[in-house]
DNA sequence: GCCGTTTTCGGCCCGACTGTTTTCAGTCG
């Protein structure tokens, strides 16, 4: 099957001399397009593409009305997308054996995973595809649409994808099915339209590994002397539209056939000596630019953006009757400064500005004044004060979190499992949050016994219900350490009624945070209508505490809100939102989200030792 | 299809909400 690779692609790539980090004794034996593809897959097939596959056969038996197996496929994908290696690499290293250690994979997973790294597919998930030959991800996206309404889709209406979709609801087709009347069509148009307006852009916390795994491969290429990821991954973007790579390299053509030959590239735009454009098989476009190293600084600037700054410090150059561009800052013909980014900020007479704060909202006017924030480290959270475990719809028991979080470097977390209100999740009344606390209780004890500073705090994620009252009474709540309220459910509400829900919520003496304030799912689902400054104003009279979830599908608070908190000195925490032992990697994201809101230390509760935030809660 | 300090076979979390219905199917974190 050559689905997916341009014919061109194929004889393009037989002509390029392969790299010599990606030649397999494999290479030298090609007979065939078919065979060079399919090793092309081999090599291809990551951690996300198997998650997708995996999702896929979950919905697919969902359809078929199979019992337990979409949990037990969802349970693997998870596993799978937390998993901190590649499953190409644990296969390599150990076989199936080793994708067998990973919970939630057994035999029967573990062979079609084997299957995907061998050949691309498996069997069990052709056999499916045939009988419901639509595109299964894509249209799961929208909100609201599931496996079942997927199936009556293909079956009534032979709808194989959004556009077909959009077609027939555009049609009024959707509101005459069963079960189905004006306002779903309305609703699934609405879904579509949400979907589009986040255009190709990709979260970058989903695609940041494959990133640096790129930078890690052109890194490693004989010929290049540094490089580096620049661009909005390197302002550390929620989202990002494309990827820009710099490479410092006296044989810069050597360095582009080097990059146009890995593996992961599907189509190359243009290739030349100092700029190649490609798209990614991850549906990304890719750009890599190669300067000599007297350039690097200025380069580095220039693609780390945004343009609103580039172009603020190109006219303060001009001011000087200087010039800057990627290649360095200049006086006629003389470079004055360009080998480093410390020496061009420092030469247009600004201290140096971290990319996280490139965005031309005040950064360089306080660079000038030298009242740049002294942004929070990526090093500097002690607690993580939102996490999950198996006793609502956490992967991992709260010994498994515990230990993660220890092995993070970390000095605490809180155990704040869903309330009640949120059935679906299992989520606790007063009588299970009591037994978790005794259960917490031995931990703590354990720990202590064993000698070990590490706390576990009792906590909660209590729902606010559509009148801002909570789901947990007052009694239980007043033995918690820690408390979050969230709202997950009446997302519609209007603006006023949602404000006056919320602060309701804040006005709890029991309740010390608000988790993921906005409630938005990236890609997925807008923010809820809330006036923002009203809920920033609330948050300071009632020293409540303001989640950033790290989440990097809610990345919420978003940064214009954390630079408000933090003019306003109201306190914010940064959590992971863990719901398995691997999402503590995505503090990182939350750090980061924090710093493009000015975010320092002192602004962090959970970056301060567990006494002081403890005093500091409600 | 996975898993086991009750088990290698027999379990597998569950209820609110929505939009469609007069009793329920589908989605959701």
């Amino acid at each position: 099957m050559l689905t997916g690779f341009s014919q061109s692609f194929v004889s393009k790539q037989a002509d390029a001399k392969f790299p010599a980090l990606i030649v397999s004794p494999i290479h030298f034996c090609i007979h065939s397009h078919v065979y060079f593809t399919n090793m092309l897959k081999y090599e291809q097939m990551t951690n996300q593409e198997i998650v997708k596959n995996l999702r896929e056969m979950a919905m697919l038996y969902e359809m078929e009305g199979v019992l337990f197996k979409p949990r037990a496929y969802e349970k693997a994908a998870i596993e799978v997308e937390a998993s901190g290696e590649e499953m190409k690499d644990l296969y390599d290293k150990g076989g199936k054996d080793a994708l067998k250690k990973i919970p939630g994979i057994g035999d029967g997973i573990a062979f079609h995973i084997e299957s995907l790294l061998k050949k691309g597919s498996f069997a069990e998930h052709e056999r499916l595809k045939k009988k419901i030959p639509v595109n299964i991800s894509e249209l799961s996206a929208i909100e609201g649409v599931g496996p079942k309404m997927i199936k009556t889709f293909y079956q009534k209406l032979k709808i194989k994808n959004i556009s077909d979709l959009e077609k027939a609801a555009n049609a009024g087709k959707i509101r005459k099915l069963e079960h189905f009347g004006q306002k779903s069509e309305g609703k699934i148009l609405k879904g579509i339209e949400f979907l589009k307006k986040s255009g190709g852009r990709r979260i970058l916390g989903h695609i940041f590994p494959e990133i640096k795994n790129i930078e890690k491969m052109i890194r490693s290429f004989p010929e290049v002397e540094r490089a580096i990821v620049a661009g909005s991954t390197r302002r550390r973007k929620e989202t990002i539209g494309d990827i820009d790579f710099l490479a410092i390299s006296t044989k810069p053509e050597r360095v582009m056939d080097r990059f146009v030959g890995l593996p992961f590239i599907e189509h190359v735009f243009s290739k030349g000596k100092t700029k190649t454009m490609v798209k990614l098989k991850n549906g990304l476009d890719a750009d890599l630019r190669v300067v000599p190293a007297g350039s690097y600084g200025a380069a580095l600037n220039y693609f780390t953006g945004s343009k609103d700054h580039n172009i603020k410090l190109r006219d303060l150059a001009q001011r000087k009757g200087w010039k800057l561009n990627e290649y360095g800052l200049w006086k006629g013909k003389k470079q004055i400064a360009g080998k480093s980014e410390e020496e061009l900020y420092k030469k247009l007479g600004l201290l140096y500005i971290e990319p996280e704060l490139r965005e031309n909202t005040g950064e360089i006017e306080a660079s000038r004044s030298a009242t740049l924030p002294k942004l929070i480290n990526y090093n500097d959270l002690k607690g993580d004060l939102q996490v999950q475990t198996d006793w609502t719809d956490g992967e991992d028991s709260i010994e498994v979190m515990t230990e993660a979080a220890e092995k993070t470097g970390l000095e605490y977390i809180a155990i704040t499992d869903h309330t009640k209100a949120l059935a679906m999740t299992g989520g606790s009344d007063e009588k299970k949050l009591l037994r978790q606390m005794a259960a917490i209780d031995k931990i703590n004890k354990a720990f202590r016994a064993r000698g070990k500073g590490f706390r576990v705090l009792k906590g909660a994620e209590v729902n606010i219900m559509k009148d801002g009252s909570l789901d947990i009474d007052d009694k239980t709540l007043t033995k918690l350490d820690v408390v979050g309220a969230a709202v997950h459910s009446h997302f519609n509400l209007t603006r006023e009624e949602q404000t006056k829900r919320v602060i309701r919520a804040m006005e709890n003496r029991n309740i010390d945070i608000i988790f993921h304030l906005t409630a938005r799912v990236i890609d997925k689902r807008g923010p809820i209508e809330l006036d923002i400054d009203e809920i920033i104003k609330t948050a300071k009279r009632t020293k409540t505490v303001l989640e950033i979830d790290a989440f990097p599908d809610r990345s919420d608070i978003k940064d214009e809100y954390i630079k408000k908190c933090v003019l306003a000195g109201v306190k914010m925490s940064i959590d992971s939102d863990a719901h398995s032992k691997a999402h503590y990697k995505f503090l990182e994201f939350g750090i980061a989200q924090a710093r493009r809101g000015w975010a320092e230390k002192k602004n962090i509760i959970n970056a301060w030792p567990v006494d002081k935030m403890l005093k500091m809660l409600k």
